[in-house]
DNA sequence: TATGAATGAGGATTCATTCAT
DNA sequence: TATGAATGAATCCTCATTCAT
């Protein structure tokens, strides 16, 4: 009767629910997002009646789960742009990419996952908002003149995006390749006197628009 | 009895196949490799059982049309090393994967396809004849000086993979979005004196080990 | 400890009880003997766990329903014996069917429910005690001449039972249904010079026994 | 490649489909309408995979079995009337209802089957041929004088419908119950000088308004 | 050989019942 | 004792594959 058992009861069912997610997270990475949901659940330790208690069905689960891991890019978004100067920003972000990936792959991977993600509600607040970060990240780092003045916002995302695929290999070579590439990237990013890319920046209105 | 009927079958069994051929293609880019092979087959114009009598399972649909489009990208590659110049053949090379996206995204979706795929051995001896190719390029661009010398084919060919991506876009500015990352991605492959890449370069063997 | 809780809970865990009641017979006449346990007791305004602690399972609810339903019609059987006539009585005891639509259409929905309920015990007994109560009716009707002779308790209660059935209306227009099936009925019951029915009479025994 | 495969080919799906349609109504019939539709297959001797290739699901095939069930009446309402008088006519019909009972029972049973039922268009346009005929004998006998003339074809068809409830009997005993249950009906509908039943004759457009 | 009907295993989802709080 | 979360068995439905025509 008292706050504390609900308090605790809650506590209990958060503890389900993270250990769901969590379940999920890893599993639509591994498998795609169309392992069993029993499986999920066995690999969570719960029943399949709790599983379902929590997400009523499939697609409430990878909604949640995208709206997790973008909650989760968007703080690193934000860690990233304390850093001093707008480069080492996108620096820092486009470093962290990579710990990203397990976060952002599931809206790569099937179509039908990408059209559940892309009209969700709550994942949509937390792209913008990460968008929101980026456009700073790149303004600063263009008057600083160190970023390449003639892209935009949406081409730096699409940047980003490209790190977060699925390398072809596993553990440090993987690294290795990413750290590469990501250099690369950063080659071509910046800003030079003699450079003109083609065509007209991508903006943030230009993604997503399917 | 005689040939001649014969060969008239062997000409519309041909036929039946690349209808199936492409329109699995078709399905598996637009709707994920989990298709019913019903669909497949009606989208084909044909009856279930010719598919099946074609392929005797999904698996040997995947590797087929893996093998179809890897035999493309084949072609292509070897196209392009016709170029005057090394950097000149690893532009066009770029430029076209463009057009081999559809060709071989399908290795990069679902991680099952993926495995299908990579444990392949027709898969991988087109792919393997592709690096021959690419290495050969790479090599000619290196010799000329006009590509970064600290890049070896691995690192060309995970630039390549890049292209390939589903870009957040439909249509026209989809294309140009792969033209300026395009655009990019070969600014940081050119030779530079004061640039260099983080870790050692990656081979062709450091690719698919998983 | 001492008796006045105990009592005051006797008090609440009645109340309980009857709530629970009140919401299966709707939810049962509105959406069958199937709706879902967690529903009842959503709308008896308790959890689960109350309605289980009362009703262990779903059978001993539906029998606990139909126990209810049939001391009701005892009660109102009981009441329009009181009518001077036995004719009156009748006509009221058919005339109060409609009112007891409700309460009886259980047992006539659901093949399960009707095993269920027959073979309970509890229910037998009221059943029979209304059974007693319509024979005095019609035996009285008949020694009055009013009612014709050639019919026993079982085609009268056979009689009422048609008059439960759920009419294809809603509201006044049903209440008109029944009215008019009711004065047929009656037209068919009244005693006449002229009039013998087929077979034999249907006999109290001759109900139930499948 | 010829039509006589064909035909043959439709001559066994034919035949699977009355039989799944068969086992269906008699189950439906004994279980009610939520009988697991794996136990339909069985009894039907085809696999559930071919009973969902006729019936994509349970609502369809709810709706077929209802059609066809009021096909049938239709054609033995149209039998009916063929008889040289409009009363016996309607004995007929009404006497021809016990075998009807099974036939459209289901409509009468769950609320959800109501619903389905009553929103199937094909089986409204039987139910409304069905009316047509019963209005023709309905005036027929009224011209004759033998049916009262306070009725309308709305109160005969609820008589109709009183004779489909399941009675409380099983094998002959049930057929006496209602021979007898029909006999006091008729005598209630016969043309009388001295009655008159109250409200208003209850007209086709009464029926099924809910 | 082509067709598409039949099969049945597999995976999604619901809900009766149990049990920890 | 009341609550509602957890469990898992039961049922729905889909679709890969086989096989009769």
């Amino acid at each position: 009767m008292t706050a504390d058992p609900e308090t605790r009861l809650r506590a209990d069912a958060r503890r389900n629910r993270d250990q769901i997610l969590a379940a999920a997270k890893q599993m639509f990475f591994d498998d795609g997002p169309d392992v069993p949901m029993e499986e999920i659940a066995r690999a969570a330790g719960v029943g399949v009646g709790t599983l379902y208690r929590r997400f009523p069905d499939r697609e409430a689960l990878i909604r949640a789960v995208a709206q997790d891991n973008f909650a989760r890019v968007l703080t690193e978004a934000r860690a990233a742009a304390e850093e001093p100067t707008g480069w080492q920003a996108l620096v820092r972000l486009l470093g962290q990419s990579r710990e990203l990936q397990l976060s952002v792959r599931l809206a790569l991977v099937s179509p039908q996952a990408s059209v559940i993600i892309r009209e969700d509600r709550g994942t949509q607040e937390f792209r913008n908002a990460i968008l929101d970060v980026l456009d700073d990240i790149v303004h600063r780092a263009q008057d600083e003149g160190s970023l390449r003045a003639d892209v935009s916002t949406g081409d730096v995302a699409i940047v980003v995006s490209l790190l977060l695929r699925r390398f072809p290999a596993k553990g440090e070579t993987a690294e290795l390749m990413i750290e590469r590439v990501l250099a690369l990237l950063l080659e071509g990013l910046r800003a030079r006197p003699d450079s003109v890319l083609p065509g007209r920046p991508i903006t943030v209105e230009d993604l997503y628009l399917r």
